[in-house]
DNA sequence: CATTCAATG
DNA sequence: CATTTAATG
């Protein structure tokens, strides 16, 4: 069995404060995914920079204090790459992936926009050169004999019951007809070919929510957005066997707006 | 007897919530002059901007969240005025007096500078600009025959005895001899006249301090600087029977790095 | 509503 | 080292 999960942390140092290393402490994952770890690494505690038992990897970005993605994996990673070779986005702490023993591994931070700005062009921008990575990289993966697994913050709600305000949200960036389309292009087998692990586990319910806005009650009241996944190649999303939402992790002592997203993959 | 008590506030709405509020239904001052309000009124939570038995008049930057200062009085002032004249600090929020029976009282918050860049540029234009004031402001107020008072955070100190480091100190802004030679000025009675008050009743021992910085353990190894002033016409300042910085009252729970600073004139 | 940063002090 | 704002989310 193989536990993986995905986190956005919203600030690393922060959550660190408030409750991250305890988690992480706990946890029993054999890969954390970091999101949104806004912080280059020298700025970390070794504690939390460099945990005991694990092997880190930060892709920062160049601008300061803003995305920055990371991979910690109990096994040291036979292979690590940042970026996905478009220009625009190699520094921008958006994505790092790693070879471990028949799978590559991904933590991706998918740029959020908001409508009519310079930020949706750049999220657009970016999903139009992601695509063709992802159909890339399930090839080389494939030649090589390794399964794939993208986690990570797509900053997309796929479908209606991926947010609790569905009806509000149509014309807001996350949830608009051309990005959704475009998840359905990354999950199609025509296409990207790629499956969206805890609905496949999960198909008849709403959520499982992974993010909810720190304003007003939305946690509280579970309005969330179910916008982290594991998109994974057939082969191992078909040996997933548990998909759940740390929901309690957050709770007690919120330590990031979203929750982690945790997979148990079978051998 | 009249109290008054001046206190640079650090962000009225941070000190407000850490004992401000507490400090200042203690007192029995009759006049609070405060300084770096940081904040609009309508920013001011209501038990805040206007307490309970004071009139408020406040007279903030046209620059968000910065300078800003306030009078605080029990009985209404007959008269408000903003600013003393000089275009360039109209909207700076840095001064603003009231006329009291017999009394004008004004808050008065000195740019701070850095030597070398603009912002003491501006430090030694605001210096320029104000003394010719003050001479104006002593002559018209005896005309109307009142005394003046002008409390503040005048960001300099006089002497050697109103900072703790004054030797590491003489070529930083705050202790420049352009600086205390100007203070002299507004001190000289050929000039501008006014008298020191605190330094009046306690003239031969260092400080006391008024201001330690956060860093390190300035306030507990008492390492300040005495840069809040009351200055008072000669005919107030002789009428001075006590003066005190409170310590105390930025001691427990410390709600600004400057503490107050209070006399009690007799009648 | 929270995290960063930059400017200011 | 603390308070603000700004940008970002």
């Amino acid at each position: 069995m193989r536990k993986v999960t995905t986190v956005n942390v919203n600030g690393l140092r922060a959550a660190a404060k408030k409750g991250y290393v305890e988690w992480l402490t706990a946890t029993d994952a054999e890969v954390v995914c970091l999101q949104e770890v806004r912080a280059e690494s020298h700025q970390l505690a070794d504690a939390v920079r460099e945990p005991e038992g694990w092997h880190a990897v930060y892709a920062p970005s160049s601008a300061k204090g803003r995305a920055g993605v990371a991979l910690l994996t109990r096994r040291e990673p036979d292979a690590v790459r940042v970026g996905f070779g478009t220009a625009e986005f190699e520094d921008s702490g958006r994505y790092v992936e790693a070879d471990l023993p028949g799978l590559t591994v991904a933590s991706l931070y998918l740029p959020s926009g908001e409508v009519g700005t310079e930020r949706q062009d750049e999220k657009e921008r970016f999903m139009a050169a992601f695509l063709p990575y992802l159909r890339e990289l399930r090839v080389r993966a494939a030649a090589a004999g390794r399964e794939v697994l993208v986690c990570g913050d797509w900053n997309i709600a796929h479908q209606e019951a991926d947010l609790k305000n569905w009806r509000a949200n149509r014309k807001n960036s996350g949830f608009l007809p051309e990005e959704r389309e475009w998840l359905s292009g990354v999950l199609d087998p025509a296409d990207g070919g790629y499956t969206d692990v805890v609905r496949a586990l999960h198909p008849e319910v709403a959520g499982p929510y992974s993010w909810w806005s720190y304003r007003g009650r939305a946690f509280d009241n579970d309005s969330g957005w179910r916008i982290d996944y594991h998109m994974a190649t057939p082969g191992l999303a078909g040996r997933a066997v548990k998909a759940y939402v740390e929901r309690a992790a957050t709770h007690d002592e919120r330590w990031s707006d979203h929750a982690p997203v945790t997979v148990v993959y079978g051998d």
